[in-house]
DNA sequence: CCTGCGTTCATTTTT
DNA sequence: TGAACGCAGG
């Protein structure tokens, strides 16, 4: 075939990256590839079109494993490969793309790979999954059994408990070292922890659960054992991995046990952007790639940014040239502008809201559509301020990361009875759905438990005389489960069978028992989207939606909405415009703990990697004071903040300085009294009433 | 054995 | 500010 058109869009080294290993007969040059993608180098451009460069030269697209940091990112890849195969193929291009079914994160293939050998390795193909609060729930569950919760001295709750078990299976490292470097505090407790975790790796194993961290793990040991290696490694010839910098020495070994020579293997990514440590990722996988294969993997480096403005690339650059181990690279924009990134001075988060809003709607008349602006933060509740300014603005927003509607207690009750259904040897689903009847305390919970541990659900249930105080709600949920179990209602049905038995607890338990009720309503409407329960169960725990919305409404998909974000969830995207908050010491880097000289060196990247998903504008705003929180609402307690230590007075010069508003002699307005005489609000309610 | 109340505590990022 | 835990009463 003559070169293809759709290589020559491509700049040399992301056509290098692409072909690598594709044309000439030559089997050596099939040997892995890492390419080191710098921002907006076109890193999924590059890998979209190299897949469909193999499909089209051949390639079996349901041989290609393709492993991406979120599902998002996996549907963003097939719908690119789709469009530049079609260009080629023509429309036999959707046939062939249709056939790229592995592609997901790793713990989405883990999971679905699991349940394919699930009889071989001796694991009940109908697991369950635990997310994180389930497995500190599971966790506090065996630390209260093995006597651990009255100790003398203060013993390390729930959540520290799965930290340290998590970060022990994804970084390979012994529960010594582990503790000693993350968790000092808990030096002390070695041998206690080693009990717990013994108790907590029995108790899934005998309910037929698996938390987040068994999914790679599991695979990890399949992909050890030689026979099972190869023939899993044979299922495909190619193995990619976007984002390869935020992976954890777990992947790691499930790569090298699938594909121990390399052959086949692609990974991207960039150390400049690695920010997820604390999920024990390590930047090390990439930096050590190459080595460890003979012959080394080829390299190839992205360098050309076609993202951002030269001045907001030249910034960016300055803050993590300090940056201490990483592959120099050197990310060179073509584009032009007289206009550095601005460093906005305001008095406060109040201000920085203020700011924020009228900036954006300024943008806005000038053609910038809400759509192409984003906020960017450190963490989740640094947005707070803005969203109530948002709200009163009637400006929408929709908000990535942080706390998601499937965290809120009614919706993880309602979750709890279908995986209880599912699997009624679940204690922690099961737990939660048993207590949730009046008159059902722990201990007879445990009872009920302890009964379906060996047998089955219905017959079990039917049979349980429960005390006299329950016996009417205990009826209904025997109903329910019959129903359930029966099958009659079919999916989605059987979730509103759930919201029609949990209606009456709901409002038993909650005040605001409506709010909430539109929540399930909701929720039932991602599950009208899945083709079953257990697909909606698995794949709602490894994806959930990661959007939230203003309070006011979720805006229509047509609609136009500016975008919130955490700069962890706002990772490989971009925006035209793009505004950092607190740009502070404290914020970024965030003050914790100790700071490690690792932490801080991650915080780096992060103001990078926030600032690198600009491409015309850029604002950094710096508050000058922020409130203390815990006091009475109007109170005034604060402490003042500098700017970020990562912009220091010599990078200085790759900023413009503003302050905001704009400094006005205008005499000070009567409402700086701070005194509330009425409460208008509360009139105009009571005009309704 | 369960529930409700009072107290305390600890506040990142996410598959 | 809210969630999680402990304690006492029923």
């Amino acid at each position: 075939m003559h070169a293809a058109a759709y290589l020559e869009k491509l700049n040399p080294q992301q056509r290098r990256a692409v072909e690598h290993g594709v044309s000439g007969p030559d089997e050596a040059r099939k040997g892995p590839l890492l390419v080191i993608a710098g921002a907006g180098s076109g890193k999924t451009n590059t890998l979209a079109h190299r897949v469909a460069h193999l499909i089209v030269n051949g390639a079996d697209p349901r041989r290609i494993l393709l492993l991406t940091f979120s599902r998002r990112a996996a549907a963003e890849m097939t719908r690119r490969v789709g469009r530049i195969a079609s260009h080629v193929l023509g429309p036999d291009a959707a046939v062939l793309t249709e056939g790229l079914s592995w592609a997901g994160t790793f713990h989405g293939i883990g999971a679905r790979l699991l349940r394919d050998y699930a009889p071989q390795i001796g694991l009940d193909p109908n697991f369950t999954i635990h997310d994180r609060e389930d497995s500190a729930d599971q966790m506090n569950l065996v630390r209260h059994e093995l006597g651990f919760s009255r100790t003398e001295k203060r013993f390390p709750t729930k959540g520290t408990l799965i930290a340290i078990y998590s970060r022990a299976v994804n970084a390979e490292l012994p529960l010594e070292e582990v503790v000693g470097r993350f968790f000092p505090w808990c030096a002390g407790w070695g041998a206690e922890l080693k009990a717990i975790f013994g108790g907590y790796v029995e108790a899934k194993q005998a309910q037929g659960v698996l938390d987040y961290d068994d999914l790679l793990l599991y695979w990890a040991q399949m992909a050890q054992e030689p026979a099972l290696a190869a023939e899993m490694g044979g299922r495909f010839d190619h193995v990619l991995v976007d984002e390869y910098q935020d992976t954890n020495r777990l992947q790691a070994s499930i790569l090298v046990g699938l594909k121990p020579e390399g052959r086949g293997l692609t990974v991207v990514g960039d150390d400049a952007q690695s920010i997820y440590s604390f999920r024990a990722a390590t930047v090390r996988n990439i930096l050590d790639f190459p080595g460890h294969f003979s012959p080394r993997a080829e390299t190839i480096m992205l360098e050309q940014n076609y993202r951002s403005t030269q001045p907001i690339l030249g910034a960016a650059n300055a803050v993590i040239d300090f940056a201490s181990e990483r592959y120099a690279k050197n990310l060179w924009s073509e584009r032009v502008s007289s206009e550095r990134p601005v460093l906005v001075s305001v008095r406060d988060e109040i201000e920085q809201a203020g700011f924020v809003a009228s900036q954006v709607l300024e943008n806005r008349e000038a053609g910038i559509a809400l759509k192409q602006q984003a906020v960017l933060f450190r963490a989740s509740h640094h947005s707070g301020p803005l969203e109530v300014e948002l709200t009163r603005r009637n400006i929408p927003f929709v908000k990535f990361g942080g706390l998601k509607f499937l965290d809120s207690a009614h919706v993880k009750d309602v979750l709890a009875v279908l995986r209880f259904t599912e699997n009624p040897r679940d204690r922690v689903a099961g737990f939660r759905v048993l207590r949730l009847m009046n008159g059902m305390g722990p201990a007879t919970a445990g009872k009920v438990l302890d009964a379906l541990a060996t047998g089955p659900l219905l017959p079990t249930l039917e049979c349980y005389a429960p005390p006299p105080r329950v016996s009417g709600d205990w009826q209904d949920f025997v109903a329910l489960a019959r129903d359930l179990k029966g099958g009659s209602a079919g999916w989605p049905g059987e979730l509103d069978r759930v919201r029609q038995w949990y209606e009456p607890h709901l409002e038993r338990i909650h005040e605001d028992a409506p709010t909430r009720q539109a929540d399930l309503v909701q929720l039932a409407q991602i599950a009208s989207a899945y083709p079953s329960r257990e697909r909606f169960l698995t794949e709602l725990t490894l994806d959930p939606p990661d959007a939230t919305s203003a309070e006011a409404g979720r805006p229509h998909l047509d609609e136009d909405y500016l975008i919130l974000s955490t700069i962890h969830s706002a990772k490989g995207q971009e925006w035209k415009s793009v505004f950092v908050l607190n740009t502070v010491d404290g914020c970024i880097p965030i003050d914790l703990g100790a700071g490690t000289r690792d932490e801080i060196e991650e915080e780096r990247r992060l103001l990078y990697v926030a600032m690198t998903r600009a491409k015309d504008s850029l604002s950094l705003v710096v508050p000058q004071r922020f409130f203390v929180h815990g006091q009475a609402a109007r109170g005034d307690r604060h402490v003042y903040a500098a700017r970020t230590r990562f912009i220091p007075p010599r990078i200085l010069g790759h900023f413009a300085q503003a302050a905001w508003p704009p400094a006005t002699p205008e005499a000070p307005s009567p409402a700086a009294n701070d005194t509330v005489r009425i409460d208008l609000s509360a009139r105009m309610r009571g005009m309704w009433r």
